[in-house]
DNA sequence: ATGAAAGCGCTAACAC
DNA sequence: GTGTTAGCGCTTTCAT
């Protein structure tokens, strides 16, 4: 209701003057003035009125984020990294679930062009299809030709700068792990075949086969969504067709979790009888039973540094990617392989019963 | 780059027109005017920019929630649930994460009027603090003169209209479903103090033990904060006190999940040699082991009707706050009392160690 | 049905 | 060091 005028007023200065105090701007205003104008606007209880202000700079101060699902965990505490991320360089953030629908993604992306973002972080791994990245390409050279920053945090487009972790390596290195346990037979619930964070762990599950002289078998993976409900079915499936699995490397936590429910109804001891291990290391993992073997994400330092290159491409600068390492954390979820060739007879039937109940609890 | 007078010039219209066209206005305009118009603004690529419709229509279709901690699951499929309603309705989100921080909270408030978000929405528990609340009212205020709608999605201010859960008696029907069980000796893993939910479902917990001629015992109460961390260590502080108990209501899922955690470690069998259960009804309940029984909480219903209240008071309407049930959701962590008096010496022992290794997993 | 013009509240030249 | 003024891109009277 007041505006900048009405405190001009108030302290018997121009607006312009009162905008210079009070926008940040260090051109230069005699103190004693300063003080005048904001005492004035302390009184008047005024409130710059951002769009104005955005409507001139071309710059609001908010970044939005791109991530597959707010609900699930990981993305939740990515979410909450980028929050305190901005939050501590004077940006305030947007979020948005993609669903990984292209479509929606768009959209969203164009709308958030239309409120003159400053910045857009690509939280959520690239979808692959065709029509969409000739669109995204499209609205892109927008963001960049208006100066705005888009940068990823998971594999996206390779044009677009950004922090990531190498998924490959990451999925290798534990499957290594599990090699070192005395793991021959293992298998991997794998995520969606269309995102390329999916893509690239498995590419490091079969790699890390390879090296190791055995052959990644197509019967030993399975694909389905990153969520625990995908990941609970999907292990039934996996065991169903390969009982000769000692280990099982699950493409997320939320699947490794998942999955640790119909075993532990069917009686299959994790680690004793099969191990598990899942990716990203949420919070969550430490206090499921048995805690979860998996990749740590370093996100906090990840979303740092994604923060780093969006004030820097906002600059006018232009950053190049980084990756951050990951580490194998050992929890309870992971042990030497059992002896026996295959999981007990029993075991198979009872897993195949939980399915077949609806995978209730 | 391209505004509406370029639209406009293109088209052989008068910007006026475009923006009636445009802007999904009712004003009529020529059938053949209106396409003309359409296909210049389609090859233009022409998106509008809406800070500078918000600049005169004081109106942004921006809502905002605000949430103590969007890493929290709950939180996180609340935030999720906003997100679908809104997208429905036409609006955009921005989240905060409030950390329970009074300061935060207002200086985010301050920060949303300046951007002229549409509606604010506390996903978020009321702070007991008098000074906060002095400050929260002066600016809701601010809110109200502005037409701007303020909605409640938790127990805050009794101003505000909103949706919620009966937090006690909610709480009152878990523990009515414990003493079914047969559970007399029952403690509670509490939430913050200063936190209304929390204080009302420590209510909750005291009248239904009362009403049953149970008095509610001060040692077998104990705070911690709402997450799994707090709930770990809360649940090994309350077993040393009170070691008679048989059964632990706590205060959120993410606490019930936390405690599971020290309880395996020392062998404490749940149901078995003790039942515990939580509140909220979080996905991950159903995957946890055991599953834990909990107060379900219709989050997508009550996202829902939160959001036509926002609706409601922007199209200027003075809606009643409403209240959605809650009901006890029975799954494998909750169990008849176990005969023997006292938790095990050795199980006891084996708790404090857990405390003492710093909680490691 | 359409256009001209006056702002919305702010910043950024430019003048003094 | 301060004030004047011209917009930013849109919507909305008010004419016509």
């Amino acid at each position: 209701v007041t505006s900048i005028s009405d405190v001009a007023r108030s302290a018997g200065v121009s607006s312009a003057t009162v905008s210079r105090v009070l926008s940040g701007s260090d051109y230069p205003v005699r103190e004693e003035t300063r003080q005048r104008v904001l005492a004035a606007a302390g009184a008047l209880g005024f409130r710059p009125n951002r769009l104005a202000r955005g409507l001139v700079t071309a710059r609001t101060n908010i970044i939005a984020v791109i991530v597959h699902d707010i609900s699930d965990p990981y993305f939740a505490e990515v979410v909450r990294a980028f929050e305190d991320e901005a939050r501590a360089r004077g940006y305030q953030l947007v979020i948005s679930s993609s669903d990984r629908d292209a479509d929606r993604e768009l959209e969203w992306l164009e709308l958030l062009l239309s409120y003159r973002v400053d910045g857009v972080i690509f939280a959520s791994s690239i979808i692959e299809d065709r029509s969409y990245q000739t669109r995204l390409r499209e609205l892109l050279d927008h963001y960049r030709t208006e100066g705005r920053a888009v940068v990823r945090f998971a594999p996206h487009l390779a044009a677009i700068p950004g922090v990531t972790i190498d998924h490959r390596a990451a999925a290798a290195s534990m499957i290594d792990y599990l090699l070192t346990l005395g793991h021959r037979e293992i298998g991997m619930l794998s995520g969606p075949p269309d995102l390329r964070a999916a893509r690239h762990r498995l590419a490091g599950y079969r790699s890390a086969l390879e090296a190791a002289g055995i052959e990644p078998l197509p019967h030993r993976v399975v694909e389905a969504p990153f969520s625990s409900d995908g990941g609970a079915h999907a292990v039934v499936d996996l065991l169903a067709r390969a009982p000769e699995l000692t280990a099982i490397f699950a493409s997320s936590d939320a699947m490794a979790i998942g999955a640790l429910r119909p075993l532990d109804q069917a009686g299959v001891a994790v680690p004793k009888q099969l191990s598990l291990a899942g990716f990203n290391d949420v919070g969550l993992c430490r206090y499921v039973t048995p805690p979860l073997t998996t990749v740590h994400v370093p996100i906090r330092r990840q979303a740092s540094e994604v923060l780093d290159l969006v004030v820097a491409r906002l600059a006018g600068a232009t950053p190049r990617s980084r990756t951050v390492g990951t580490e194998v954390v050992v929890r309870g979820s992971t042990g030497p392989p059992r002896r026996e060739a295959e999981l007990s007879a029993a075991s198979q039937r009872r897993l195949q019963r939980w399915a077949a109940d609806g995978g209730a609890p």
